[in-house]
DNA sequence: CTGATATATATCGGATTGATATGTAGGAGT
DNA sequence: ACTCCTACATATCAATCCGATATATATCAG
């Protein structure tokens, strides 16, 4: 499953440009699958040259022409057979936790810094969530809906471990620094 | 913060080889950084081409030598360096969450067989888990406790999350394979 | 004696990331 | 009027990372 098959399945809801898909990447899947434009147009050229997509140039002016993609039946095929893996991974890369693994060369106020920042990123998050109940996400597919409400149960329970347990990375000030002795 | 760094930073706690490295990278470290041969032996050839780790061959019989790295004093100022970065990311890359966005395209039986090899990784991070905790977890660094317990915690929330709302995926029977049309 | 696991290195193709380039249109602010 | 920012829309590139593969010996279980 890689941001080729993922295009493939936002497609499967309607045409779009590569730009239109970099949106969704943004909101929707953006808490779990990330990709930019450097993933996503190499990927759209590739599907198109297998078939597996169509492209229309739309003209525009003022503005390079839009390519509309739109899925073909070998496209589903192909979609559904990626499905069928049933062991999708799930993967975390995470500068933040290995910052913090080496809290102890690190100053107070430096470890205050990344976890504020962390904790702005998580409201930024949450937010976003709150917009996607906003919006009627009652007609979003179901699956759409549990992968949402996933991304918030993980947010939250991000946040409250945060808040719960910082002081651990803070107290002893006079360790500080000892593991390069 | 890439490999390099992360290696620098477990080559604070002594020297080691790429090999013994790699092991950390599936244990303590798996949980939030992956890493796998093709990029820490890269990684140490480039901090040793910089100086910033120094490299001994140790001999042995019927293996290649073993090569030692240990960190340099301007390795150590490298990472400190790095770890000032006050915003470091976190990010997640889920198959898991991607394929279950199109759960309306999958029959019931590929979202069961996808939901139990999920539930079968949580079963072993839990356990690699309660093997930290009993090995002496207590000598670890702070941020290395505080960084194994936001593992733990996210996985539990993980765990009753699923638990609690995998019946929205497959419930409605009828609307199966319905954004086809 | 076969097969699996552990030790230990290294490389390579393919995929992904993040930055950068190009250029118009329109709205906000001064 | 002028500047700045955002939105629209494409595309490429170097650096990095991932997963698989190759090589070779020792040891332990069945």
């Amino acid at each position: 499953m890689d941001v080729k098959t993922v295009c493939l399945g936002m497609l499967t809801d309607g045409e779009a440009s590569g730009y239109d898909l970099k949106k969704q990447f943004e909101s929707s899947f953006g808490h779990f699958f990330a990709a930019g434009y450097g993933s996503i147009y190499p990927a759209l050229s590739a599907l198109a040259d297998s078939g597996l997509v169509e492209c229309r140039h739309v003209p525009q002016e003022g503005k390079p022409d839009r390519k509309v993609y739109r899925i073909t039946d070998a496209g589903r095929d192909k979609l559904l057979a990626e499905l069928d893996n049933p062991a999708p991974t799930h993967k975390v890369r995470s500068e933040f936790l290995a910052t913090l693994c080496f809290a102890h060369l690190m100053s107070p106020e430096q470890i205050e810094h990344v976890l504020q920042s962390r904790a702005q990123d998580i409201e930024r998050y949450l937010a976003m969530f709150d917009e996607f109940e906003a919006c009627d996400m009652r007609d979003w597919p179901p699956g759409m809906q549990f992968v949402c409400g996933f991304g918030r149960a993980m947010t939250e329970a991000m946040q409250k471990y945060i808040e719960d347990n910082k002081h651990k990375l803070i107290e002893s000030p006079t360790a500080k620094r000892s593991a390069t002795g």
